[in-house]
DNA sequence: CCGCAGTTTTGACATAGATCAACCTTCTTT
DNA sequence: AAAGAAGGTTGATCTATGTCAAAACTGCGG
């Protein structure tokens, strides 16, 4: 390593086995040498710029994505060009398996910051997991969580009052946070109100009204992107026990 | 009915190579030797009634099911006790696969008319799976294409209004049925209004109300569970290009 | 450092769809 | 065949959240 550098092309070899995601992202419970063989298929990316496209609705399906630094959102579009945000997504998660029935990516996925992702060929990857039953399990533990987190988002928009909503997006997004180490409390929210909207199914100043009525209560206190979670257990109860009856 | 009737348990090899929803179904493009290693590890369950629970949230998760007759839904619980329909599954359609992430069901998943099942237990699929990549692959698909239906269903929950929705759920509706040979422009409703409401994310009265209106407009025919579908275009018109504004 | 575009907040008002209620129809049970 | 229960329809009214508008804030490019 110490005299001539390789020019390198923008796509690297990835090292799983020295990534600090590795728990959280597809190696999870690999032994060393099954690590060293999915290092083999897995390239790193160039950077992506704030609102670079990772994929684009509609393009053919090569590889999947983890996000290994920065933030997400992916957007399913209607004919007349509304726009749904079906997620947003951050280190560790693995990005593109809606398109793998129809071999064609079903949404846009954007950067909302600075970001950058492994690329994981998927043909490879169900090569590879033939060969290691772990890899095997834990790629269908991964996909199957995703049905699960979109059967509580149909939950959500389904029969969630506006704020309910808000406070359960917030917790959820604390949790994540926290699995990463980062604070649960304290965080910043990259996406715009807009975007929050889209996502829950609301309008921005819904979003904007709610967020200043918890903060009024003293539940968090949001400043412009920064939001600091004051009080999780008024959170919680506005989730789960609900007091008022659904109108929606 | 004359003689001896051997007394079988209620779990019966299940014959996927001579099954007519073979297509449709998990067993879609594999060998004649394939089939039959698949045939090996199914299992017919005897039939279920209306109203019988397949499995149960929170239930350990051992097994995927094959829709062979009949008609299902699945819901999510909210603490409160308030439920969402997070989807309605018809023949060929494989069921269970929001639990392999944790082990556990995520959802109750019901019979709302007498139908028979195929099980699968769920570790030998992987096993045989890793020995037959069309088997593994088609496995992969089906697991993505629910990812890309949850989709679907957020844009029609975050973005779609009331009557919308509903012309894409007989759209869809429609389609399945003409999936599986039968007509696409006339057909029953297997499920309650209360149910097609919970899907959609909204009452039971609204749905009754857009109804009538579909009638009155001539798009449709309805008697209690019986929809005649009179202009498919009207419907998909009102899906795409809704003339109107979202307020929702 | 300034100005401009994008984002956020807040208020006033409108409306889609919920809620409540009464009645009707269709199944299920005996 | 009758009675009860479950499901469906329709009307009147209410309300959560959308829509419109104006003003304030934030951050980026020159």
């Amino acid at each position: 390593m110490s005299t001539v550098i390789p020019i390198v092309s923008h796509t690297l070899r990835a090292a799983c086995s020295s990534c600090s995601l590795q728990e959280l992202c597809l190696p999870a419970g690999l032994a060393h040498n099954e690590l060293q063989r999915l290092d083999e298929i897995v390239n790193k990316k160039r950077p992506l710029k704030r609102g670079d496209y990772l994929y684009r609705a509609g393009g053919s399906l090569q590889s999947l994505y983890a996000v290994r630094t920065g933030f997400f959102k992916s957007c399913v579009m209607h004919d007349d060009g509304r726009e749904q945000v079906a997620g947003f997504h951050m280190a560790g998660e693995l990005l593109g398996m809606d398109g793998i029935g129809s071999g064609k990516h079903m949404c846009d996925t954007i950067s909302l910051e600075d970001s950058e992702v492994c690329e994981i060929p998927f043909n490879d990857l169900e090569t590879l997991s033939r060969d290691i039953p772990t890899l095997q399990q834990h790629f269908h533990r991964i996909m199957s969580r995703e049905i699960a987190r979109d059967y509580g988002v149909m939950l959500l928009l389904g029969s969630m009052r506006a704020e309910e909503r808000l406070a359960a997006f917030l917790l959820n997004l604390s949790q994540r946070f926290a699995a990463r180490g980062y604070s649960s409390k304290s965080f910043l929210l990259r996406m715009t109100r807009n975007e929050i909207g889209s996502y829950l199914g609301l309008k921005l100043e819904t979003i904007s009204r709610a967020l200043s009525h918890f903060q009024t209560e003293g539940i968090i206190a949001v400043q412009n992107k920064s939001v600091e979670i004051r009080d999780p257990d008024r959170l919680r109860a506005m989730v789960s026990q609900c007091t008022g009856h659904n109108q929606q």
